[in-house]
DNA sequence: GGCTCCATGTAAGGAGTTACATGATTCA
DNA sequence: TGAATCATGTAACTCCTTACATGGAGCC
């Protein structure tokens, strides 16, 4: 079973062309809308796990540093293809949300703690709202840079729904009196 | 540095009472919210590493089937407030959805298998959103229940939000070519 | 006395993270 | 020529997962 960094690795490779190793790297550090991290520790033990199973080929050498120009082997091309048509059922239940995972909990905090939390987690969901704003501003004209716009989009109204969430909970939050816990 | 497991354990014997290692694995079993294994191999071990850390106390032996009642430290109470309270801008990123993950990808699909691919996004975003409204529609009275009640409404958002926004980018994603990948 | 829960673990394995290591190339 | 960037990895560690293991208590 390929993980879901292994297929996102596949997806990007036949998305945005063959590319270096090096170069997924960058585009996981570029990317504001991937979960996972940059680290080489990650990435390179993913592909190298990738082409074990023949589902990345490394042709030759090239460009000015000689990097090694990673693509999809027809096997690769399959296994992305079952990936992105195979939509299991969990796949539609919610996603870990650390902002909802706190809330449950905050009654835990007295009141004052409890308002600065809230207001926190307002502030930092706008502040990524913001970043995603830029970036679904600009516009491209290749399949690549839609397919990027439409999930800044998503992204945007996840949080835009996280947003308004927060909002009409606040005063249900604060009406809590942590009364009935230790 | 405790875990997201480890802090949400923190905070669930915290809300909802002492209770044995036994009661917190069952209590992510039931949970539809919370985005870990109910497995053994999971919670044991975190409990243990709270326990090593002084942030939870077995107290003695007691119910008809002799479990260790758990609680929380007044350092365990102290890591469950400053969690609570910390919030750091990356817990405002939005959070990683494997339906999004995968529509930057779906123009490797052919037209048909793309239309299949999104009834199918489509189909199980709105199961899950089925599920939790049952969830959100038992209103309780205790402070655990309300604070589960809040949770249930933050995923309800997150799933609709979703789902439209499935729906507008349907169109969008019909119309684009796979020209320009490989 | 056997079946079903209750209750608590361990073992093996895989994957991700941080930090470390290494060399080549470009450019000021 | 030295600094920055390109480019590719390895090592140690922690955590999560699946599967296996064990024993007691209640019930028919």
């Amino acid at each position: 079973m390929l993980t879901e960094l292994d297929n996102c690795i596949l997806g990007i490779i036949w998305r945005d062309g063959p590319m270096s190793a090096y170069g997924v790297r960058n585009h996981f550090e570029r990317s504001t809308t991937v979960a996972w991290s940059s680290s080489t520790g990650t990435v390179y033990p993913a592909i190298r796990r990738l082409k074990d199973r023949d589902l990345l080929s490394a042709g030759k050498r090239s460009g000015p540093r000689k990097s090694q120009l990673l693509q999809l082997t027809r096997a690769g091309m399959d296994a992305l293809r079952s990936w992105l048509a195979a939509a299991e059922p969990e796949l539609g239940s919610s996603t870990a949300d650390p902002i909802r995972t706190r809330v449950q909990f905050l009654a835990a905090l007295d009141a004052e703690a409890r308002a600065r939390a809230i207001a926190r987690y307002r502030t930092v969901t706008q502040e990524a709202i913001d970043t995603f704003e830029l970036k679904a501003a600009a516009q491209g004209e290749g399949v690549a840079e839609r397919l990027d716009h439409l999930g800044a989009l998503g992204a945007l109204a996840e949080l835009r729904a996280r947003l308004t969430w927060l909002e009409t909970i606040e005063p249900l939050l604060m009406n809590l009196r942590a009364d009935s816990a230790q």
